[in-house]
DNA sequence: GATGATTCATGCAGGATCGCATCAACGGAG
DNA sequence: CTCCGTTGATGCGATCCTGCATGAATCATC
């Protein structure tokens, strides 16, 4: 397969409709040395491997003898009009394989990551973010993007932002909303949090409750750091009380088995799964709700799938709460 | 660390004296682009990365403009007056780096096996060459070459050949003396072959044998395909007789184990270890030696310790037989 | 043994990239 | 708010590489 020109006019734009290569020209493209003496190598001649990557015969001579003369090292040996490979060049050609290899795949990745058809989108969401919403997101995405794969990472807000910034995620839902110089943040809703009690809580029955009157009860909530934790202690301070935390978990689902298991009450949002153990108490005061956010990058340019997801969630603004029936807006 | 002119006049010679360069140099001289992505991923920052490179800053910002327009990926994300990495971009250079990598370590490598002082031998010899020889053989020439490495392979005739048109091996002592267009060849010794049997056999306490007083006894040879097979087959016919093959196997040192236990005796090159239950014999008549020699590919170039032990070996004529005292010249 | 077909190497023109200098844009300091 | 240092992008001449054509050398065939 040959195409014509010096290879370099395969410039692709990235707009729609760009043509796909095989991972073996991406390699060509990319570090044209290596792949020269990979086809060489392959063929053990000069000529076959020349037309095999559609360039003249005597670029490749030349450049093999500079690859030669760079690396001082003979990696070919000519006998009489035939060339084979030395030991050190079957040696080398190993390695140079595998080097491409990773490199074509690489791209082709990196490539199809982008398509606008079949590319990826890194997206990151909070595990109390309910065990419908962000299924239920995707699914209506890819009804107009079936093509479209998706990584999902469940984490919790400080470790999102941080994976975010090591180019491991594209965009995230966080709560808070959090705010640093390098992130775009946008508010998509807010979710209520609920007062959790055992069930045979003296509160147990009830429908509604006030903050307050959980004064006196042992608290368990996550560690400090993470936004729930910290809404916690803002809303019981609200509410006019210092909480007594008798157990600090890292899993919010977790929490939800502590306090189903007696050990106290939690302030937490719309359970992922019932859970027969645990009533759930609306919170008439103060409002106890969180806000739930989208944050990405500022700055970064967005592949095609990335940017049309971003472009999807903020026309979804107010279906993002889960079971606990969202607030307005 | 800078170095003057474009780069491309690092173009080392492979003469002796000439200076060694870090890994992370090999790949900017063998995969450039590769290598000018990644110095741009590590600083996220044109002007160090292209001080780091020690190319103009011109020529980097370039050459990502272009990187990211063959690829129709934007790789960097260009805020204000800084460049950071695209999700797309740190996955890239992830496997960049893991490439470049493998190319440095490669070069460096196929480098360090060319360095005259300290290069390496990729030799092969066969199992029967006896415990001694070859070990003695390297010592003496590490005495004159002091930091030659040696990779050795213990093998039989037909393998080591092709291991060597594989590139695996850069010569190797072989019997018979193998013959082939794409071989070079060199006798270098000749081995007495001795007629091994069991202690208590009726020949056990001779010294010396002719080979037809073995007509009848039972032989256990190596398989058809092995020098030595073939050797005792020609060596019986000149005495006279067909052996009776009692048993073949693959290795020369199980043989003589399989003679110990009376399976039946063998015609073998002196042993590599002494081994109580057999006795070996030397044969009068037909005179059984075979010839050693070393082989190697025609036409290759060779790294300077290769070379340097090749005439080695020719200068030692005669001093390969192991302990079965050579016969002359 | 001479001829013909291949194969790798080399002279020469064109083009792409490189390197130098400069420009435009951003951001911090006063 | 203005100035100045820094950063990435761009115009222009030099250089290297590419690509076409041809040369030199080898192997097969008649």
């Amino acid at each position: 397969m040959s195409y014509p020109g010096n290879g370099k006019d395969i410039r692709v734009t990235s707009g729609p409709g760009s043509g796909e290569l095989p991972a073996e020209e991406w390699a060509a493209l990319l570090s044209p040395r290596l792949a020269q003496f990979a086809a060489v190598a392959r063929h053990e001649h000069i000529t076959q491997a020349a037309r095999d990557l559609g360039v003249p015969q005597s670029t490749l001579s030349r450049a093999m003898a500079r690859l030669e003369a760079d690396l001082g090292v003979a990696l070919l040996a000519r006998h009489g009009r035939n060339v084979s490979l030395t030991p050190a060049g079957r040696a080398f050609a190993r390695s140079v394989e595998r080097s491409l290899g990773e490199i074509g795949r690489a791209a082709e990745a990196v490539r199809a990551d982008a398509d606008p058809a079949a590319g990826k989108v890194a997206f990151g969401f909070l595990h109390t973010m309910g065990p419908e919403t962000v299924p239920a997101l995707i699914r209506e995405f890819r009804e107009d993007h079936p093509r479209v794969r998706f990584a999902l990472v469940q984490s919790y807000g400080e470790d999102m932002i941080e994976r975010m910034r090591l180019g491991e995620l594209d965009l995230c839902l966080t709560s808070p909303i959090p705010e640093a110089p390098d992130l775009v943040t946008r508010r998509l809703d807010e979710q209520r949090l609920f007062l959790v009690v055992p069930a045979g809580h003296r509160l147990a029955e009830r429908k509604r409750v006030r903050l307050a009157e959980a004064a006196d009860e042992p608290f368990v909530t996550l560690e400090p750091g993470y936004g729930l934790r910290k809404l916690t202690d803002v809303l019981c301070a609200r509410a006019g009380f210092i909480p007594k935390i008798a157990f600090e978990g890292e899993e919010p689902e977790t929490l939800r088995g502590l306090v189903a298991a007696g050990l106290g009450v939690a302030l937490l949002p719309p359970p992922m799964v019932p859970r027969p153990g645990a009533r759930d108490l609306a919170v008439t005061a103060p409002r106890a709700v969180r806000e739930i956010g989208v944050a990405w990058l500022a700055g970064h340019p967005d592949t095609r799938p990335v940017a049309d997801f971003k472009r999807f969630l903020l026309g979804r603004r107010g279906r993002f709460a889960g079971t606990g029936r969202a607030a307005a807006r």
